[in-house]
DNA sequence: TAGGTACGGATCGATCG
DNA sequence: GATCGATCCGTAC
């Protein structure tokens, strides 16, 4: 029989003949599907001159292997030989053993079941051929032959949310997806709105969910902030009442991993069921928000939930409701998993998941990953190119530059172009064949294309032009498609290949790769921008990929973009001209009109004359209208005030719009002093340590932090920024106190300097104005 | 259960006069 | 009190 179907989870387990490899997936009739692939063996290699001194290494250590010489060489062109365990216990141990005598081998770190998905080109879909065998409740097979599919399946999708009490006693449990809302709680039967199973203590509500979650049977299982949360106490509360937590598809139990180094984060593992986290995945997904709070999210993507996200409150809210209004409780509970199901719809996260899984080969719920999604694609190649993978550089490797930031030119313009390279970074790859293998035979090649560093590459021998320049089309065909996911999964996974080139972390990192890519970079920037200036314009600012071109009145105006698109092809075809005369090679290299300014502001530094870098803002336009765009500047930055971004879009309004700024300047003076903004007058900003560890000195916020942990250990609170988290602060006559805790009055004149005035004074001198002209001395008292 | 570097600005706290 | 390097955060690309 033949089915096609999606990998889920994978993993081995012992046998007695070596190693299993279980894959649990899901079929094109939404039915699920286990495989097992017995007696697998685990292999690394050795380069083949230290073989016999590897083999009395691990003999003396009673690690028992087997050996063979192989017809592949590792990246010093060496012969290796190929040693093969029958546990990845084994394995680990004969690693450690030759790690000690500093006897080189190569490709021990890679897992079992990894090796034998990427090694078939199994990404997702998998067709699988064999003789299936109907078990309780999904589709066996033993031993099938596995094969790259496309299929492209419908998950059976779970939300679920856990309410408990701040000791962790659990309360209720909310199941919601499609066609299902149930609450399971703890409490006598009484009437509520929401559809309840009602259990008498926590043991019988425990087995109630492992019950009703089997019953539903879902591929996936979400949530917000689901693992480190609900499944860490889901697990912990299991063990304490003595129950096994068997939620796996074969009805084996949940395994809980702790993260090696970070105790926040965790695993858990599901026989047949992913588990995902919306706030990781959001994050892998590049959503940025301030806060990713389910109320802040919701309401941010759905204008749903609840504005305010009081912590205290909200566990005080769920205990009295425990006690007093279980049906209040219930619904509350059941919106918080709906909630979380709609903004997995909403953002099409699990369209992007699989969609990367498809083509990278990463489990459908791993977060981050750039390093094993580049050595699934290119490490199979590799191997069949007959070479082996090297390890990752001993100590971190050596930095690597990064992009080119050109000096700007401070002034207010009218007319600024913002011209694009298009994916640049990939662009170059594909262009000057930047590629790990291709370095190490372009450098004994002759006619090989420069790189830097001391880089040269083969013309004929690498793999990463072709994976770009495959991915690259398919992106263009999702846009034309309209498939914002594809499109967003591709062009996320393109961007990750020079940082993992760059990357200590990974095992093809060189230096030469990563510089290769960067300054080549830097160089087309500034030919780029010659280029221009013989055109006759002024390039006035570029960071990394981006040409800032300043246009006189003659091709301003109406005629602006009408000279963006001209430029921008004459640019690109002076590129082709140039690496086909030079180096002979095809460029790829794609300059894109991409913004007209019609008004642009590029500040100078705080306290000089030159002009800033990555902080500017203009006045867009195009056929939908007119916007302002700012980068970089307060208005973006979640540490600076309401207050100063509101004022500082203003102050670029009026100078955009030849206003006079002086009556909003003296508005929001007096606003500010009379009280009227004390609500925007808040600083936000992140702990991004624990609060012990700031030792060193103590910032504001570190300040406000630590003023709040005290008063909560006063009033018999939990901590709350024990391990960072996001603090709120004013600043008051007594420097800065936590806004729940907030009791001095607000410093207003702190306000002006630190908030107003610089504002202002970034702004304000292009047109011949100063905060001090306008508000003088006299900007304590009332104007 | 390892994508990167470049940059600006506020503030702290040591140092010097 | 002024200066300056270190620290911290958030951001651009």
């Amino acid at each position: 029989m033949v089915v096609d179907a999606f990998l889920l989870t994978r993993d081995t387990r012992k046998s007695p003949s070596g190693e299993d490899i279980v894959l649990w997936c899901v079929d094109e009739n939404a039915h699920p599907v286990r495989i097992v692939v017995t007696a697998q063996r685990s292999v690394f290699f050795v380069p083949t001159c230290n073989s016999s001194a590897a083999r009395d290494c691990l003999a003396s250590a009673t690690l028992t292997c087997q050996w063979r010489n192989l017809e592949l060489v590792d990246f010093k062109h060496q012969a290796v030989t190929g040693f093969y365990f029958s546990s990845s216990a084994t394995l680990r141990a004969a690693s450690r053993v030759l790690g000690d005598r500093q006897i080189e081998h190569w490709e021990s770190d890679i897992r079992l079941e990894d090796r034998f998905l990427m090694e078939r080109f199994l990404r997702g879909g998998v067709r699988i051929e064999g003789d299936g065998v109907n078990c309780d409740g999904y589709l066996d097979f033993h031993n099938p032959r596995l094969t790259p599919s496309s299929l492209e399946p419908r998950f059976r999708i779970l939300s679920f949310d856990i309410e408990c009490s701040l000791d962790g006693d659990l309360f209720c449990f909310a199941l919601y997806g499609p066609g299902l809302e149930l609450v399971l709680m703890i409490g006598a039967p009484q009437a509520t709105s929401t559809p309840v199973r009602w259990f008498e203590d926590e043991r019988s509500l425990l087995l109630g969910f492992i019950a009703a979650l089997r019953e539903v049977d879902p591929d996936i299982v979400i949530g917000w902030n689901v693992i480190n949360f609900d499944f860490r106490l889901l697990v912990q509360r299991a063990k304490k009442q003595g129950i096994s937590l068997d939620l796996g598809r074969d009805g084996g139990p949940v395994r809980w991993r702790d993260h090696p180094q970070d105790s926040n984060h965790g695993f858990v593992d599901i026989p047949g069921r992913v588990v995902i986290d919306g706030i990781a995945a959001l994050k892998t997904a590049t959503w940025r928000f301030d806060s990713f709070s389910l109320e802040n999210v919701a309401q941010t993507l759905l204008g749903r939930g609840k504005q305010t996200d009081d912590v205290d409150h909200r566990v005080a809210q769920i205990e009295y409701d425990f006690h007093h209004d279980k049906p209040r409780l219930a619904a509350y509970n059941l919106e918080d998993a709906r909630l979380a199901f709609d903004i997995f719809e909403h953002t099409s996260l699990i369209s992007f998941l699989r969609l990367r899984s498809q083509l990278t080969g990463l489990e459908l719920g791993r977060n981050g990953g750039s390093v094993a999604a580049f050595t699934n694609l290119y490490l199979p190649r590799l191997h069949r190119a007959g070479y082996v993978a090297p390890s990752r550089p001993a100590n971190g490797g050596l930095a690597s530059p990064g992009g080119y930031v050109m000096d700007s030119r401070p002034g207010l313009y009218e007319d600024v172009l913002v011209l694009d390279f298009k994916s640049l970074y990939p662009a170059i790859i594909r262009t000057f064949r930047v590629d790990p293998l291709g370095l190490v035979v372009g450098l004994k090649e002759s006619g090989a294309i420069p790189g830097f560093r001391g880089a040269r590459f083969s013309r004929t021998q690498h793999f990463l032009p072709g994976i770009i320049e495959k991915l690259w089309g398919e992106r263009d065909e999702a846009k034309r498609a309209g498939d914002g996911p594809r499109s967003q999964a591709i062009k996320i996974l393109m961007n990750s290949f020079y940082g993992v080139l760059g990357s200590g972390g990974c095992r093809f990192y060189d230096t030469r790769l990563a510089s290769s890519i960067t300054l080549r970079g830097h160089e087309i920037m500034k030919q780029t921008a010659r280029w221009i200036e013989e055109e006759g314009h002024d390039v006035i600012y570029g960071d990394t990929d981006s040409t800032f071109v300043l246009l006189d009145k003659s091709c301003g105006g109406e005629r602006a973009s009408e000279t963006g698109r001209k430029l921008a092809r004459e640019i690109t075809r002076k590129w082709t001209d140039l690496l086909t005369e030079s180096l002979g090679l095809d460029s790829c290299l794609e300059l894109e009109f991409e913004t007209h300014f019609r008004r642009f502001l590029m500040p100078t530094i705080r306290g000089s004359e030159s002009g800033s870098k990555k902080r500017y803002a203009g006045l867009a336009s195009d056929q939908d209208g007119e916007r302002i765009i700012v980068k970089g500047l307060e208005t973006v930055r979640s540490d600076w005030t309401a207050l100063a971004g509101e004022f500082q879009m203003a102050l670029l309004d009026a100078v955009f719009h030849d206003k006079d700024p002086a009556p909003l300047v003296r508005a929001i003076v007096n606003q500010t002093r009379s009280g009227e903004r004390d609500t925007d007058l808040i600083y936000r900003k992140q702990l991004r340590r624990p609060l012990k560890k700031y030792a060193r000195n103590v910032p504001p916020h570190v300040r406000a932090a630590r003023q709040a942990e005290e008063i909560r250990r006063k009033k018999g609170l939990p901590p709350r920024y024990h391990d960072g988290g996001t603090i709120h602060y004013v600043m008051t006559v007594h420097g800065p106190e936590p806004c729940e805790y907030a009791s001095s009055p607000l410093d207003y004149d702190h306000y002006f300097d630190r908030q107003l005035a610089p504002v202002a004074d970034g702004i304000l001198p292009f047109v011949g104005l100063s905060f001090e002209g306008l508000v003088g001395r006299q900007r304590n008292l009332q104007l």
